[in-house]
DNA sequence: TTTGCCTTTTGAACCGGTTTAAACGCCATC
DNA sequence: GATGGCGTTTAAACCGGTTCAAAAGGCAAA
């Protein structure tokens, strides 16, 4: 009658067995007889017990969860497309092996390593993603320091004793700009991500080396800063070179809507006498006017992807491979077109 | 030598006192000499011990984190700029007293009551927050059953045993309506959100009752889904009236940065034409052309507000009282003007 | 000196699982 | 009938804290 739920003893008894047995049972371990972990089973059933996730977390040290630390720059958190749906994918995995996902979001800078410290002390999970990778990120000293298991989603410069899943931005990037330089344009410009983010570094080189390729030079690069404001800003310097560009490729959607209505507040037309382009393909991207031209990747599948490798790690796995994911895809709308006469 | 962690027997011994005393000096027990107890914290603090966090939560029945489940309807998650400045909020409350937040994402439906039931069945949290309340929500009933305290984000409609954290968003869309009458606006329209939705309604309502205050009649209001596809559909219906409204009050940004796009798109100048306004005051709300008129609430300290009452609960107070927070405001930007002659 | 009371401290049980060495039952073998 | 071996099951220790009844210590009153 009572309302507390049944403990391993309660099946144990109701089984007639020990409670080692049942544990057995639960765990499939062999030397039990089928006909003894049947009754178990059975008992368990007929009780509804699951077993607790507090007792089994003490006796095997293990915390069945894992982390994400999420830098709290309101606008690197705030409308960043990325997140929840990578997020969305890792809890796919995640619920599946009834496992949790502990969430950590702290302001940006000091702090943030703190935020690291905090869930290895606490022992609050039993590994963490490494997200928004910079570069000689002191944060993978900081993991193997805490002996902490970790995925680094994409690759880091330096050496990495941790597993990478990795999307490649660079196809998506140059098919921009390849495709910028088939409607004519010769004077192309970038909006970049700040240049200590190891996906921003690379998808301004990809950019680069894609208009070298055609024989022509950036006209500039700017270092955004993801956020629309700082898209804003660098748009207006663009625009108010000597000789502006006629198309800019941003580093993502935010900033490039941000530019797009720099642009249009500037009395331009686009993509008349500015073509457009942005990173992310979110879900904004298809319906500002105009739609925006833009790259997308698939951050639910890299969620999973990075949930199961962190996985084989936490379960003991050496030498688990990286991931390479399908390479981010052009998405071609009406932000672009034919470079002005 | 050992890289272990210290336990509390560890530390029982370098203060030559038993375990129990140690948990009483950490736990500020009274009946300790004041003497014990600052040799107990030395010794702690010179073998840098924490308490484990397991080994409590078994002991004590406590998870010492709290839950957030968010149906991951890839529309509503994905740049609903809503959670993650909530998130932040919660957690500026959370790390200061160590504990976690657990993140659930399921797909919407059937699966969210099992979102919760997992979330109360492994005893992964101590409460949970109710977000995104719909009419005679199904969710009040299940964790009472679950037996699992929660805090609703705004206040319910039937009968709820929990506390409320409220954010009243229809001083906001008062607001709106009288910006728009006083800029001489006389056919309004609005695209609500899901009707199933308590804030979407509120919402509704709110902007019904203004419009009817100023002897005027809403030209129409279209149910949206909170996407930038139906805002986007909402939009082109509107338009097509045989006379259409010379100003569309949107119930959030996403639907209203598509309806300026849609509105662009069909050749209409905004606000000459058509104004147009919204509801978050997201970070792109300020960059689109031309800049959005929105009613900004704030997340942050909604997220703080509704942690620091769940813990309440949390820690065992009965009679937990409501939270009223400032209502939202309105923002005015480019986007409404003079209505057409 | 004994008694009693109050303050301080201890030891052991407990939370609910896992793990391992040892015990048990059974049958075949010598 | 004792011995050995094997498959099965158990009892108890353990994980690292919390909690509480009881013991110990100190001091004043009888």
């Amino acid at each position: 009658m009572s309302k507390q739920r049944p403990t391993i003893a309660d099946v144990a008894h109701r089984a007639g067995v020990s409670k080692g047995s049942v544990s057995f049972a639960l765990n499939g371990r062999p030397g039990l007889a089928q006909s003894t972990v049947d009754k178990i089973l059975a008992a368990a059933d007929e009780l509804g017990w699951r077993p607790s996730n507090r007792a089994r977390s003490l006796s095997v040290s293990k915390a069945f969860a894992l982390g994400l630390v999420i830098t709290r720059d309101p606008a690197v958190l705030s409308s960043d497309p990325f997140f929840p749906a990578f997020i969305a994918g890792v809890e796919s995995v995640l619920s599946a092996r009834g496992q949790a996902l502990v969430l950590q979001v702290v302001t940006a800078g000091e702090d943030e390593e703190a935020g690291y410290r905090r869930l290895a002390q606490d022992a609050r999970v039993d590994g963490v993603f490494l997200s928004d990778l910079r570069h000689d990120d002191p944060r993978i000293g900081l993991l193997v320091e805490l002996g902490l298991p970790a995925v680094t989603l994409n690759r880091p410069d330096g050496t990495s004793p941790f597993p990478a899943v990795t999307l490649d931005d660079r196809p998506g990037t140059i098919a921009v700009v390849e495709h910028l330089i088939e409607l004519g344009h010769t004077r192309i410009a970038q909006v970049a991500g700040p240049p200590d983010f190891v996906h921003a570094t690379a998808r301004s080189t990809a950019f680069e080396s894609a208009v070298s390729a055609a024989g022509l030079r950036p006209v500039a690069v700017e270092a955004g800063d993801f956020t629309a404001a700082g898209g804003i800003e660098a748009t207006r310097r663009l625009l108010a070179l000597p000789e502006p560009p006629t198309a800019i490729v941003y580093a993502n959607d935010r900033m490039a809507i941000a530019g797009l209505g720099a642009a249009q507040a500037a009395g331009l037309t686009v993509p008349d006498d500015l073509s457009i382009a942005g990173f992310d393909d979110s879900e904004l991207a298809e319906y500002v006017h105009p739609g925006l031209t833009t790259v997308r990747a698939d951050p639910f599948r890299f969620g999973e992807a990075a949930a199961q490798t962190l996985n084989q790690l936490v379960d003991g796995a050496t030498d688990v491979p990286d991931v390479e994911l399908p390479p981010a895809q052009l998405v071609v709308r009406r932000s672009t077109g034919a470079a002005p006469a």
